[in-house]
DNA sequence: TTGACATGAAACCATTTGGTTTCGTATAAT
DNA sequence: ATTATACGAAACCAAATGGTTTCATGTCAA
């Protein structure tokens, strides 16, 4: 199959803070495990384990080099992450739009824009 | 406080599959809870908790009706994700980095250019 | 050859997570 | 007034998660 049978999908993989700043890491250059587990306050056994969970999530690879193992970033399965995205994008560009034809119209009677974006609770001014 | 102290984040929220078919659906309107765990297959007590992370995280926000609370998306949070995934586009938006990377490498022992191609699958072409 | 280094596997542990059932309370309907 | 509905809180539970320490193996260096 094209397709490898994730462990773990792409949102678990990225929802642990200590995964994320691995990737990020390995965003700037290849490195091997001793030297990312330099960069955090645990094991390098737990830094290992949280490496298999970004590979299984197809988020790294590794390559063997003597008796070393070099990770590497793999950022391609994050974009089934921006395709989900995407399908939100709207509900906040919704806003932002009205918030610009507030800001770029004269009428200040056609309503306070803080309601319309919903950033005052409506049950502050019914009750 | 404007900033609401979050118990998760949104990174944790979406992690869940349910939790993500649950914004999904409150994405076409807003819904009370047994209407929700409606769609799904566990209590309603399970989604309720749910909704309770995902509140937690901002992404949705509740408003009482009768004895009903009603749940809407919020979807502003998820400007975090997206920030967060725009540092990394750079590595599929040009996948001649994968080329880049090999010929700016200094790397004497191995890992030749072809299986660093290979990780373009020529039938993705079309995705 | 011997010893040091790099790593993953395994066993173990505490906490978190995702679910359940039960119960109390507020609101709506008869 | 009584009953039914909508919901969250609480107590509970099994499994997953994120960490540890220990051990075995492969590789490099002296």
């Amino acid at each position: 199959m094209s397709v490898p049978s994730q462990k773990h999908d792409v949102f678990q993989a990225i929802a642990d803070p200590t995964r994320r700043q691995v990737l990020k890491l390995l965003g700037e250059q290849e490195l091997p495990v001793t030297v990312i587990s330099g960069h955090f306050p645990m094991s390098r056994t737990a830094v290992s384990k949280h490496l298999r969970i970004l590979a299984d999530a197809g988020l790294v690879k590794e390559r063997k080099v003597g008796r070393e193992t070099r990770y590497r970033l793999e950022a391609e399965p994050l974009m089934e992450l921006k395709r989900w995205l995407s399908y939100y994008e709207r509900y906040w560009e919704n806003k932002l739009n009205v918030l610009k034809r507030f800001v770029e119209s004269d009428d200040e009677e056609g309503g306070n824009p803080f309601s319309a974006l919903e950033l005052i609770d409506p049950k502050d001014t019914n009750k």
